[in-house]
DNA sequence: CTGCATAGTTAAAACGATTCAATGAAGAGT
DNA sequence: ACTCTTCATTGAATCGTTTTAACTATGCAG
């Protein structure tokens, strides 16, 4: 019924298994004749190799794991795009694996990972995992950091500086006059997050008007800003700005403050900037001003670096940190001419 | 260094290995005392078990694939996270594909889960792949349609009436006063953009002074729909409603009509509807009218099905509808209250 | 004290592809 | 005619796990 193996395809073929083996492999070793011959017999028996035979005997698989966050996020999709790209032309592929923010998810991939001996492993990690991924190490699979470097700088990384990104932000709002801000993000043990409010509180500072205030979400989605803007636009004093961790979070909190009902007017009343500049920012209710992150580029690199880990596993880990870029749009500036 | 095998784990216990695969797979068959010292043994020597030889073994993976259009589309990511979700509680995980509407891609995607044997696959089909999947079937691999039902329901599916979905869109235009109505989307070889289109087509010919203009895409994305948007909003004589086949390509179009220097107003000279309720329809700039699809559900219960499948080959093949909702907001009533 | 069931353990076979040392055949050079 | 290469092909060993049949010891009933 279903297990067609290399020996059918050999008997069809009357040749041995090794030659269909090498039909498969290195046709340049077998006669032109021959591998006509056994190709023929492979589309005859609809043979498909099996994976698992191949890659017990390769001692590694064909697949690269790519733990992010959140799926949900348009921009970790754009990373996994990336990566996938890069990945194919290696004849790679990419097992996207979602942890959802929750450790025992993300913990449950690198398992898994391990269990099929990828070939690597891409994270943008939850909290401090850096024993977990030396385990892997000493297995042989390479692990590299996305949008968060490592503690120790063992591992290799590739980033957006969220510092830089979250000081950005900061300084647009107090030049375009804002005084009483209000960050909106969370879990701080998310490392992006703690950077970005760290670079708000740096550009905060140097502007002693300045206020900045911190609310906390136990999560970075549409809802969870929804309900941070909702009771902020309650509030008998408004802040007269708000930057949101990343964009789905701007997102919900501009659904609130927008609500019928509510009269809160962005820009004029509060304005408000985002982060990671995913395609829906640009057509918002108000166009959302946001901090752009290369985001494809990100996915694109960071598979680079682990093909290179892949290939000379004692070179010492590379860094590589690109620069996030303001835009501007109506959200925080009346006048602005939408990016698009 | 890499290689830890179960073989090392027995001697260190002073067991034989086949007690040592015992402790893993069927404790209550071994002595208490061993299964205490096995499992010592085995993180004395942080062992991990080779999923490639348990599979060669086995026949099968412990993996389902899923092949969706689209990553960047949200409503996919929600259909992979519904599936995600109950694979979970079977102990199975799904290995994401990204075919980007592209046949190549979704057959080295076939492919590459017929090479690891998967369990099963969910498959979001771009043309005719029925042979294709029969082939699998044939391996003792299910597979179960995703938002398109299978020409010859030969294969069990999941699916939304897409023809209802169409209908209802352009019925609620025409309710709201609507006769000039353009349908955006494209390539007309996926299936849901067909039959939306044909639902629409037949609600429009209910109604004779409505006339209704087709402009097809190359691809379903915000790109595709902004470029749309912009040739419509050029014309001399402008449609008074767009029924675009999904959000993202209704973002791309609003975006467009929106942009300083074209003064068309939505809905006001140009009502909008999308198709999908995606989470950021209610925070587009004006916000949007849509289609809402289960999609989470949609997910759940193609994998739901897909398990029974694996238990129950021969069943006859199931076929689930769910019915798509209209959601109604400012994008095609000035006057309506948004939902979110 | 024998017979027998039962619980625990073992050794060996199997899964299917790849590789490598060995073999054979054909051709080139002397 | 003989050796020396080169090229094509073969067959066996290998990867690491699971399973099954066979075995041993232990306890218990008759």
């Amino acid at each position: 019924m279903s297990g067609v193996s290399v020996k059918d395809v050999a008997r069809h073929a009357g040749v041995s298994v090794g030659t269909v083996s090498n039909v498969m492999n290195h046709p340049s070793k077998v006669a032109p004749a021959t591998v006509t011959k056994v190709q023929q017999s492979i589309n005859d028996l609809g043979f498909v190799r099996n994976d698992a035979a191949r890659q017990l005997r390769d001692g590694h698989s064909k697949t690269v794991g790519l733990v992010v966050l959140d799926v949900r996020n348009p921009f970790f999709t754009d990373v996994a795009r990336g990566a996938e790209t890069r990945a194919a032309q290696e004849g790679l592929s990419v097992i996207l694996g979602n942890s959802d923010e929750d450790p025992a998810r993300e913990r449950a991939y690198l398992e898994l990972f391990e269990q099929q001996r990828s070939h690597g492993v891409l994270i943008s990690p939850i909290g401090d995992i850096t024993a977990r991924l030396g385990a892997l190490r000493a297995r042989g699979i390479p692990a590299v950091l996305v949008d968060r470097a490592s503690p120790d700088r063992t591992f290799s990384s590739v980033t957006v500086d969220d510092v830089a990104g979250g000081r950005m932000a900061v300084e647009h709002l107090i030049s375009e006059g804002r005084t009483r801000l209000v960050f909106v993000g969370g879990p701080l043990s998310i490392r992006q997050v703690a950077d970005r409010l760290e670079g708000a509180e740096l550009a905060a500072r140097a502007h002693p008007e300045v206020s900045l205030e911190l609310v906390t979400l136990d999560s970075l989605s549409v809802i969870a800003g929804r309900k941070a803007g909702a009771e902020i636009a309650a509030r008998a004093e408004l802040p007269d700005a708000i930057f949101a961790a990343n964009d789905l979070v701007a997102m919900g909190v501009l659904q609130a403050l927008m609500l019928q009902g509510s009269n809160v007017r962005v820009p004029e009343d509060i304005a408000l900037i985002g982060y990671d500049d995913i395609d829906f920012a640009a057509a918002a209710v108000v166009p959302l001003s946001s901090i752009r992150q290369p985001a494809g580029m990100i996915g694109h690199t960071a598979l680079e670096i682990l093909l290179e880990e892949v290939a000379n596993p004692d070179a010492s880990p590379r860094h590589v940190e690109f620069q996030p870029e303001l835009v501007v749009r109506r959200s925080t500036s009346a006048s602005a001419v939408d990016a698009v």
